[in-house]
DNA sequence: AGTTGTGAATTTATTCACAGCA
DNA sequence: TGCTGTGAATAAATTCACAACT
């Protein structure tokens, strides 16, 4: 969150940023920023600020954003395409090298300048080194796509269906489940 | 989560359903369940469990998910038309009732079987009743875009773009901000 | 025998407040 | 003077452990 806040920050003018200008910005208290930071160094100037580009640099290396990431695609319905061709991954300095879907009539297809590939192949991301996976596909084949996935070597996956996948302890999931924070809404409303 | 859950269970053959047996499935300890139900009310039963069926009412209850509700989506690209076939949002209840776009070609276009609309015309929410709003729109009028929203009384919005909302107190934002979600997997693997 | 509901204990997260430095 | 970095203080969340009940 910082460092989407910065990299957007960093177009203005100024070069420093104190951290109770950031806190504005982020709508979280200036102890907090410090004392987050503080858990992985000590970033900034005392009586100054922070610098805007170092910090951007600071937090690119310990999210490990500072090399660019090759992620695949599972699913290539109106989701997963929408991903696709979405702008904002880049900024994270991702790629998304590879699409897969079972359709046989979506394989040989592109999105984008990406050709579709058969799920059933999954096992090649091994050879290209790709270790992150983006999951479109429908909640009842989650769990069993993640399977091959894992068994291809894939280590983070973002998953977009509403479930929990079981992976092993070395394997990150991410779940994002809209239609579960849109749920949410009107208990606050 | 654990009404998402619940749903799920329900297809199986049991009635009642534990603490632990909840907990596993969610992967969340079993205190942690009993407490946060016991915020709310006292809904099991001494040595049974849960009653599945009753506890889901009660959630939709609490979480206000007990009468349908209709959201209005605001922004007809990919990922707004993804979103508006997306099956999921029907088990909360949710109907998307009306879709809005500035792109004069996709005006008068249907999407499912529901009539994209002028953005300019969302004051047209407020006679309608509706409250809700998913905002699918580029980051860079997302700003602007929901301020029309809460002047035409939306008072709760499941925000996409990769930006801070500001609003009144008395409305909600929930943001989903995929490419964030995905920028932190790096960093665990 | 088995499970809930909940005060107490523990752990974790947040905020304060200020020494130290530019 | 102004802001960071951080130990101490406070607040919040989680977990324990057990009485109460079916």
């Amino acid at each position: 969150m910082y460092f989407r806040a910065l990299v957007f920050l960093e177009k203005n003018q100024k070069d420093y940023i104190s951290s109770s200008e950031l806190a504005e910005f982020v709508h979280i208290k200036p102890p907090q920023i410090r004392k987050d930071f503080s858990y992985f160094g000590a970033f900034g100037t005392k009586g100054i600020g922070y610098d805007i580009k170092n910090l951007i640099n600071e937090i690119q290396s310990i999210l490990k954003l500072d090399s660019p990431q090759k992620a695949a695609l599972i699913g290539a319905g109106k989701l997963g395409t929408a991903l696709c061709l979405f702008p904002g991954f880049k900024a994270y300095g991702f790629e998304i090298s590879a699409i897969f879907d079972k359709d046989p009539d979506k394989i040989g297809k592109k999105i984008g300048n990406t050709t579709i590939e058969d799920v059933a192949t999954v096992d090649s991301l091994t050879q290209r080194n790709i270790k992150l996976a983006i999951l479109a596909v429908p909640a009842n084949t989650a769990q069993s796509t993640t399977a091959e996935l894992v068994q291809a070597g894939i280590t983070g996956i973002l998953n977009l269906s509403p479930c929990y996948l079981d992976v092993p302890p070395d394997v990150k999931v991410v779940t994002i489940d809209i239609a579960m924070e849109l749920g949410a809404l009107p208990y606050y409303i």
